[in-house]
DNA sequence: CTTGTTGTAACAGTACCTATTACGTCAAGC
DNA sequence: GCTTGACGTAATAGGTACTGTTACAACAAG
């Protein structure tokens, strides 16, 4: 299980976007999300194309454009997201096919893909159960738990 | 996610040693599995070191040496073979540590891991549902159910 | 002592992810 | 219109992980 970082990316970026949605409706920059992710802004314009293509966030191009929330963070599961940006399945099955020649061989793909198709709907029920103003709220208490100074609750123009 | 295979190779070969069980003690070697899973025997051993640390087969070494289901196959559950193979967290963290300096760059990891911990809790509870004993009676509905030669029934013995 | 098998290291090839650069496209605002 | 700032995306490089394969030491049965 090689795991990548695109939840994690995709979900670090809506609360981003939903904490700033709470003072304002304008618009955000991919380089802005960016330096509070700490990667390159290509990678969080990645994100945001398939966030995008799933209705979970809206863009502006041309000057002083960007990206904000398309709909109320309550309504936006870490399911959504997690269908938005990954589309591999968890589990791989045969990287060769297995000898069909063996009752085991012919018989365990079907078998093992009722099973991970199973894994999978307990992991879509279990992402479902949070919302990004879930998260941001979990982030926030988080946030103060670790804070040391206490000018940490900057506002939120001031990621970098 | 980039997913590998060593879950469905580790069921694979459960599996078939369970189905050898049903008739006979014996040691199966790597070599046999291996071409039921049409891999090589070293992956096999690959699997079968990681199930034998977790006390799932046990290994005999020397001349006419094996491997063999250390318990009977109704008490192994996919939950622990999924926990023998795999050890890397299902979703990645950030790749670089998150902007300190935002109060969501601070928060996000701690919120995103107790997620995560949750998630993967859902998908062992799922796994946990299967012995490996009922992969078996799946594997072998399905493979009848593919069966177009009527001597498919081959007995365990002769799977290449 | 022979023989067959495991355990493991080493290596190549492939594939994917992240980071980065570069550039075309686009719309706001003067 | 033109300028400008930002997105969308291709291309590339480096790193990492998995699979397949060869090779060989360790080991136990007979």
């Amino acid at each position: 299980m090689a795991a990548n970082s695109r939840l994690t990316v995709a979900a670090h970026a809506l609360a981003w976007m939903a904490l700033v949605r709470r003072s304002s409706d304008e618009f955000v920059t991919s380089e802005r999300i960016a330096a509070s992710v700490n990667t390159n802004p290509v990678v969080i314009r990645r994100a945001i194309g398939r966030l995008r293509a799933a209705g979970i966030v809206e863009v502006q191009r041309g000057a002083g454009a960007g990206c904000r929330l398309a709909r109320p963070p309550e309504s936006i599961t870490l399911r959504e997201v997690y269908e938005a940006v990954e589309h591999e399945p968890l589990f791989g099955l045969h990287a060769r096919p297995p000898n069909q020649g063996c009752p085991v061989g012919r018989g365990i793909q079907p078998a093992l893909a009722k099973v991970y198709g199973g894994v999978e709907d307990a992991l879509r029920a279990e992402l479902e159960r949070t919302t990004v103003a879930d998260l941001l709220i979990d982030v926030l208490a988080s946030a103060w738990r670790t804070a040391v100074e206490p000018a940490s609750d900057a506002p939120p123009g001031t990621p970098a």
